[in-house]
Formats: structure tokens, C-alpha cells, sequence
DNA sequence: AATTATCTCAACCGCTCGTAT
DNA sequence: GATACGAGCGGTTGAGATAAT
């Protein structure tokens, strides 16, 4: 199936998908030899393929700490967290994703949260998109780790964290060359350090914190976490779909390499704590829902959260209402 | 059951940057 | 300093899978 590129008289590449063999011979060559050049490592090891598609291949495919398998709800809040900040930049992003590679994190976004900006119907990199994501997705996907966390039914949380555990070493996160996973102490002198293992919930500041010491920006306890979703029987938000339409499944999105405890998260009291009901809060989005939408009482009445997967009504309810009241202020604003 | 539309993701392309000569 | 080369990055493509009609 693959084409081939005539290169001279005698010398064709390969393209296209790679074949069982071709993996086989990319695996054992740098088992034995080590990475080294591409495309010296392509000739000696008898692939007929660029040195870039054998790297391409390694990094994304046949390196054996590569994670395969759903994009859970913390990689997601990291991922929208990143690129927030740092934009396009695939691969730093992948940098604090154990085991999951660039290409994976790009292809995430472009098919979810590009996907979901499409349908909302504005630009991906709009400031109402924008704003969607950090004061609904993001505390939202808090909200939903913290839910699930606290789930009784994830009593195997203990013994199913071994999914990533395997990535110990060159795949912690924060630094790809790191050769530690184990709780990273950072410049923070209070005693009460409740940093959690790889990725954690700063109880002093709200913020979710790298092992490195990269404190990702927002406060999450002044976030807005609609309390109506809180609940570990609304298991909808818990993990029966996220907020993309990811297949996250309710084990894998708690127990991976973040290791959250069940009881007595100190995170998790920090958000309870800090959580502002929806009618009291003004600066975030959900507040908007006192200024003429009966949130409550469609809630009451299951308007939108009847049978089946609800979270993505729930998403397009709540993201519609959200961008209509960023175009409201933003008419207000220019009066 | 057949066809069409949509989604996913592995792989490629072209560009930039860093390093060696 | 100029040039060549290789590595890495982000953008894009297209084949296969899946869902919808």
C-alpha cells in the first residue's frame, strides 16, 4: 500500500503506513544502537524510509512509553490550560503530558475543542471562546475530576493507577528528561504543602501545580462550579463523556499518574470551600444565569438534562448562554 | 443493506532553528 | 561569517473507521 519515492537509480523510500516488520526492524535497531542521527539510523538499519518518518514513527508510535488510550479529564484541563497560555505550541504542551506526543495533543484539539468551537459558532481563538473555556470548561472539568474523585464507586482508584506508573522516569511530568515522578516540593515554605504526587490542586492558591513548579494560571477556587452537577449520582458529569465528546471512562480519568487520593483530598476541600454558588457569583460566567434564564428551575424540571448522555446538551446549553451574554456585554460596552 | 457523511489519527510536508564544518 | 545538514515543530492530508441516512 505504500508508494515509494525514486531517490536515484537504486534508492527508493517508503512512505506511508508503516508495516509490522518495518516496526519490528525501527525497535530493534535502536534497542541495540540507541537513537542517535535519523538518517544515518534509517540507512543502517536497512529501513527504506526518511530519518524523518523513522523518528516521526518512534516518537509517535513505537517509543514504549508512548500512552495510548482516552484523553482524560485532567490531561484535558492541562491541555486547555496550556494552550492557553502557551498557544500552539504542541510540543511543550506534550511536555506536561506524560507520554502523550504533540502530534496526539494537536490532533485532540483540532478534533474537539475546534469542533466544538465550530459548533458554537465562533473562532477558536476568540476572546468569547476563550473566555468559555477558562470560566465554564475549565472549572467545570474541575468540577468533574472533583466529582468523580469523590465518587463512591471508584473504590479501585487504589489499584488501578498503574496506567501510567509505567512512565516513570523520562515521562513525569515537567520535564521530559526528569528521571523522578515522586512529589515535587516546591518554593512554597508553608508546612502544609498538599502538593499530590504529578499534577496537584494548590490549596494556598487555587492553582493546579506541575512537579516543576509551573503553577497553571487560574485560581480555580474562585471559579464557578455549578453545585447541580456536584453530585456523585449525576454521574453524567462524572465521566460518562467529557466535555468534548472524549471517551474518558470514569476509572481512567481518576486513577492515572495523578494519583488524587479518594479521602481527604486537601484539594478537593479547597474547591468545597471556595465554591461560589452560581446566583452569588458576578464575575463569573454562571452568574449570568441570574439575569433572566430560569437555570434553576429548568434544571429542576430536566429540561435539558433527561436520560442518556447529557453533558454535551449540557455543554451547548451552557456555552450558548454564556457566548450570548459575552455579545450582550460587548454591546453594552460599546453604547 | 447500501450509500454518504463525519470523525479520528498516523503520516507527510515545508519551514525554522541549531549545530557542524 | 557563510554554508550545509539534520532535528524538530506546526500545519495539513488522506485512509480507515464509524455514524447517519
Amino acid at each position: 500500500m505504500s508508494s515509494t519515492i525514486q531517490i536515484d537509480e537504486d534508492m527508493d523510500l517508503r512512505r506511508g503506513p508503516w508495516t509490522v516488520d518495518e516496526d519490528f526492524t525501527l525497535i530493534n535497531y535502536i534497542a541495540n544502537h540507541g537513537e542517535g542521527r535519523w538518517n544515518s539510523l534509517a540507512r543502517c538499519a536497512g529501513l527504506k524510509r526518511t530519518g524523518k518518518s523513522c523518528r516521526l514513527r518512534w516518537l509517535n508510535y513505537l517509543r514504549p512509553d508512548v500512552r495510548r488510550g482516552n484523553i482524560t479529564l485532567q490531561e484535558q484541563l492541562l491541555i486547555l490550560e496550556l494552550h492557553s497560555r502557551w498557544g500552539n505550541r504542541w510540543s511543550k504542551i506534550a511536555q506536561h503530558l506524560p507520554g502523550r506526543t504533540d502530534n496526539e495533543i494537536k490532533n485532540y484539539w483540532r478534533t474537539r475543542v475546534q469542533k466544538h468551537a465550530k459548533q458554537l459558532k465562533c473562532d477558536v481563538n476568540s476572546k468569547q471562546f476563550k473566555d468559555t473555556m477558562r470560566y465554564l470548561w475549565m472549572p467545570r472539568l474541575v468540577e468533574r475530576i472533583q466529582a468523580a474523585t469523590v465518587a463512591p464507586a471508584n473504590t479501585s482508584i487504589a489499584a488501578t493507577t498503574t496506567t501510567t506508573t509505567a512512565t516513570t522516569g523520562a515521562c513525569s511530568i515537567g520535564s521530559s528528561t526528569s528521571t523522578t515522578t515522586t512529589t515535587t516540593t516546591t518554593t512554597n515554605n508553608n508546612s502544609n504543602n498538599y502538593h499530590i504526587n504529578n499534577n496537584n490542586l494548590d490549596v494556598q492558591t487555587g492553582q493546579m501545580v506541575l512537579p516543576h513548579g509551573v503553577a497553571i494560571g487560574q485560581d480555580f477556587r474562585g471559579a464557578q462550579v455549578t453545585p447541580s452537577y456536584n453530585t456523585p449520582e449525576n454521574s453524567s458529569t462524572a465521566g460518562s463523556s467529557d466535555s468534548f465528546g472524549a471517551q474518558v471512562s470514569p476509572v481512567s480519568d481518576l486513577t492515572d499518574y495523578y494519583n488524587i487520593p479518594v479521602n481527604n483530598n486537601p484539594s478537593l476541600e479547597c474547591f468545597q470551600a471556595s465554591q461560589v454558588g452560581y446566583q452569588d457569583s458576578l464575575t463569573s460566567p454562571s452568574g449570568y444565569f441570574n439575569n433572566g434564564l430560569d437555570f434553576q428551575a429548568m434544571e429542576q424540571s430536566n429540561q435539558w438534562l433527561d436520560g442518556g448522555d447529557t453533558s454535551d446538551n449540557l455543554w451547548n446549553v451552557d456555552d450558548l448562554w454564556f457566548l450570548q451574554q459575552q455579545l450582550n456585554n460587548n454591546n453594552n460596552n460599546n453604547i
